[in-house]
DNA sequence: AATATTATGAATTGGACT
DNA sequence: AGTCCAATTCATAATATT
């Protein structure tokens, strides 16, 4: 951040002639360059708070011009943006910034994840542009554009290439033989674990030819004995959170819902801008707990603030930024934190608004939400169905929660023919058929079914027969996931041992059998 | 008394680091 | 390899509200 002609190797620096300004810093440029407020003793505060914690006042100058000066928090993120350019910040690489950048401008991450990695890492964002399109170009004409949609974080990348055959799907992982010989990094503690053999064994039998599955599995990576294909909703909107899925969905040509939502917080939330200060460097939001709407921290924060005469000592400044990453807390106001809103995380996870209003209390919504899938991010996974299913699909959905899926599957233009749910949260349910109603479904709803167990082989063959099978097998629930406070949840089956993936082999194996059978 | 909200606890993870 | 650390996560106990 020595100055800021340094950056001349970066793609932004002419943005005041150019017409097609930068697409990370906002674009709404409303202030015209301050020049009214040339004296105004605010605006060389502004300055001198900015260059006071290090940053070149040549280019504080320019992101005040670009942003105007009224609007600290962009002026930061903008700032921090170069910034991390320079230095790598730990919170955010310069390639995932770039594939930030990039997606956001509408490009498909496939393309963006594969053009980075085939470039140099300093490739300019409008080189990257560029190879992109002659990419897209070379595919229309001969398909041979290897595509890479594993996660877009660059470490975990490398990682999967040093752990050797990578491949998506069970079927793919097990087709290559001899599982137990395969080098296996993470799962040598598997074998303490008793579930497990079953598992290994069984699954890869169903994961071929229909029907189709997606599950949805938590965020460990070895809690099963193959591995899932692991995606951040971060590429995919605002919020931060890295699951895994096992599914043997096809991924060539997956394709996003549109428009792409917000993958920052400010453009998520533009009000939060004007109070953030700029040592809060979150850009996104981190995972979202079943967290509530508490105000104490709200509270705490204010006055620790005060107390500093309002301007806080970085060790103050990281407490505070330690609680607002552990309750996704915004700022709202001067000195003053507040819990995300239903509404607010209904749109962050991509669903529609109010969509869980008359689910029950406050409280419920919250947890609803915070166990809720991001709906671009399964959109993205199921958008392959699509050319599959022209007709519309048939769904078996077991503990569909808040119905993640089902809204990514209309939001695709799959029309659901069927849907059979398996939810025990009443809560849940309701605001599923509330949704399902209020959205004119012209399907079939199933939704009596309030526990697994009852989801007996002698049930199983009733569906299959009444309505002849199914497309589609989701299931969603971290109940079974190791990390967290999951772990206790994992008996979720009434006590005994079986997790809920055993229950969705067996449920998958039956499915397959009885519909061969037709 | 019943229901709702808030705070806390604690096992486990991946990754950074040596 | 081993160690450390921040992050993740939901039930439950404790408290508050209706």
């Amino acid at each position: 951040m020595d100055n800021g002609n340094s950056s001349d190797s970066w793609s932004f620096e002419d943005e005041d002639d150019e017409p097609q300004s930068s697409t990370y810093a906002c674009s709404n440029g409303t202030l015209p360059h301050g020049g009214a407020s040339s004296s105004n003793p605010g605006r060389s505060k502004t300055i001198s708070y900015f260059t006071s914690m290090g940053f070149a006042e040549e280019l504080v100058l320019k992101v005040i011009a670009e942003n105007g000066e009224g609007n600290e928090g962009r002026i930061l993120e903008t700032l921090l943006s170069y910034k991390e350019i320079e230095e790598s910040s730990p919170h955010l690489s310069e390639k995932d910034r770039k594939m930030l950048e990039l997606v956001e401008m509408g490009f498909h991450i496939d393309e963006v994840s594969s053009a980075i990695n085939a470039c140099d890492p300093d490739t300019s964002t409008h080189e990257l542009v560029d190879h992109i399109s002659a990419a897209q170009i070379a595919k229309a004409t001969s398909l041979e554009i290897p595509t890479v949609d594993s996660p877009l974080n660059s470490r975990k990348k490398k990682l999967f290439e040093q752990e050797g055959q990578w491949e998506r799907g069970i079927g793919s992982c097990r087709s290559s033989g001899r599982p137990e010989t395969e080098k296996r990094i993470k799962l040598s503690r598997e074998a303490e674990d008793p579930l497990k053999p079953a598992l290994s064994m069984r699954l890869p039998v169903a994961a071929t030819g229909a029907p189709y599955f997606f599950f949805e599995t938590g965020a460990s990576s070895y809690l099963h004995n193959f591995k899932p294909e692991f995606v951040d909703s971060k590429s995919f909107s605002a919020v931060s959170n890295r699951r895994a899925y096992v599914h043997n969905l096809p991924t060539e040509n997956r394709f996003r819902l549109l428009p792409t939502p917000p993958l920052t917080i400010f453009k998520a939330l533009p009000h939060t801008a004007d109070w953030w200060p700029w040592w809060d460097t979150r850009v996104q939001f981190g995972s979202l707990d079943t967290c509530n709407g508490s105000c104490k921290p709200t509270e705490v924060i204010r006055r620790s603030i005060a107390n500093c005469n309002g301007a806080p000592t970085p060790n103050v400044q990281k407490s505070i930024v330690n609680e607002c990453q552990r309750f996704n807390l915004v700022w709202t106001g001067r000195n003053t934190v507040s819990p995300l809103e239903p509404e607010e995380l209904e749109r962050l996870l991509g669903y529609p608004e109010h969509h869980t209003r008359g689910g029950g209390t406050r409280t419920d919504r919250y947890k609803a939400l915070g166990n809720a899938l991001q709906v671009d991010t399964i959109a993205y996974h199921l958008s392959t169905l699509k050319e599959i299913f022209p007709n519309g699909i048939s769904v078996l959905s077991i503990l569909p929660g808040i119905g993640g899926a089902e809204i990514a599957l209309t939001r695709l233009g799959i029309q659901l023919n069927l849907v059979v749910t398996v939810e025990n949260s009443k809560v849940n349910r309701e605001i599923f058929r509330s949704w399902w109603e209020s959205n004119d479904q012209k399907g079939k709803l199933v939704d009596s079914i309030t526990d697994l167990h009852t989801l007996t082989s002698q049930k199983l063959k009733e569906l299959v027969s009444s309505y002849g099978g199914f497309d589609l097998i989701v299931g969603g629930t971290r109940c079974n996931d190791k990390t967290g406070s999951s772990q206790r949840a994992r008996d979720y089956l009434e006590g005994n041992n079986s997790c809920v993936l055993d229950e969705y082999t067996r449920i998958l194996e039956e499915v397959k059998r009885l519909m061969e059978a037709n």
